[in-house]
DNA sequence: CAGTATCCATTTCGATACTG
DNA sequence: CAGTATCGAAATGGATACTG
């Protein structure tokens, strides 16, 4: 936050925007996160006290509100914050099309269903309630197994078995199904080269690509 | 340059683009420097030393490239910086549209100057060897004084006087120019209000606006 | 749920001076 | 011109535990 002692716009934007996680936190309320925990889910690795200080300070830069509704606590965008949305996204175009590079240390489980989680298109699914069960073979027990279970306009995503009857189990490893949500790597390359195994009914195995699509990057370079 | 831990592109693209002055290289780079010295003018209060690792870790990011073009060095965008530009100015232009507030400590006349100097519109002046002298009320000598000097196709900024004859005189404030030059204050209305005083010449009095424009952010506000 | 509190290792950066 | 070298102050931020 220390000036860098320029009147360029550029520079005094970044005055507020470079510190480190920033512009992560606006990421997360982009994608619809309003609470403290449910913000701290989309930035695991940092501490809830770096997250207070982060808030408060792009508070009081006027990019976003905090508002005690009843007992919760809301945090939203300001008008300044939401005109950041296309910075975001210019960035996020650009990380996509120049980092390919993924280490071990950027894959987590919880994080990318947690991505995927918000952004299950509904409107795919079968009327009936329908369980996909993921299994990540290369992570260790506590974030290789998920369910994904779709009833209604309802969407549940647990790593506990919730004990339905599954409909399709896709199974794969972590990395390939971070490339695939990421828009790396194409649904029908990874089912080609069998990257990605899906077990059920043909008509799960035909849809479940379409069941958790990919990020909405991977879109937003897809159509642009 | 730590990781976030995360595949998100935006957290990869920020591993590398949040740290420090990060950004304002590649500004200066997009705006045409190629020099380390020449880079060092357009963030003078950036440490060589800091300059040099920053340039260093852009070159490893694969987002500049630096050559040896007989004895002098020349730094350049390969094809993944030149798509860095709309993230610079969709931050910049975020920046001028929601940061109005300059302190002191953003004013500077050195660097609103070799700001100014880049874009100077050569065919709004006239054939003739033309000088514009500016005289900046309120700084301290040694940045108080200017002379724009346009001759053919040439310009020349320089704060000692070149001895020419003076075609006209502009006079004001630093933080009024820097203003006009932001593109915050239009010129008419800083004339109207003798915020800037122009003297010679009816024919200079009138086309001074135009001989210095405003910068280039702030046309893209004006046009977008 | 929504944060604070504490603590210290590590990093970072600015200042200044120097070099082939 | 194009950087290095060195140094120390300051801040950053990660880890962990705790609270109304």
């Amino acid at each position: 936050m220390s000036s860098y002692g320029q009147f360029c716009p550029v520079a005094k934007a970044m005055e507020v925007l470079d510190e480190r996680w920033t512009l992560l936190v606006i990421r997360e309320l982009m994608l619809g996160s309003t609470h403290f925990n449910e913000l701290r889910r989309g930035v695991p690795k940092m501490s809830p006290a770096l997250l207070s200080k982060r808030l408060r300070t792009l508070e009081r830069a006027g990019i976003i509100t905090r508002s005690e509704q009843g007992n919760r606590v809301v945090y939203g965008v300001t008008a300044s914050g939401r005109e950041l949305f296309p910075v975001v996204e210019a960035l996020g175009l650009w990380g996509l099309r120049w980092i390919h590079q993924l280490g071990e240390e950027d894959l987590d489980p919880h994080l990318l269903l947690w991505d995927m989680r918000r952004t299950i298109p509904v409107d795919e699914w079968p009327r009936a309630r329908t369980t996909l069960a993921i299994d990540l073979a290369d992570v260790e027990p506590g974030g290789r197994h998920w369910w994904v279970v779709v009833s209604g306009s309802e969407v549940d995503v647990c790593d506990v078995d919730p004990g339905h009857e599954v409909t399709a189990t896709l199974r794969t490893e972590l990395l390939t199904l971070t490339q695939i949500w990421r828009g790396d790597l194409p649904w029908p390359a990874a089912l080609r080269t069998g990257a990605v195994e899906i077990s059920g009914p043909d008509m799960a195995r035909r849809n479940v690509p379409r069941w958790l699509g990919t990020s909405g990057l991977a879109r937003s370079l897809g159509t642009g």
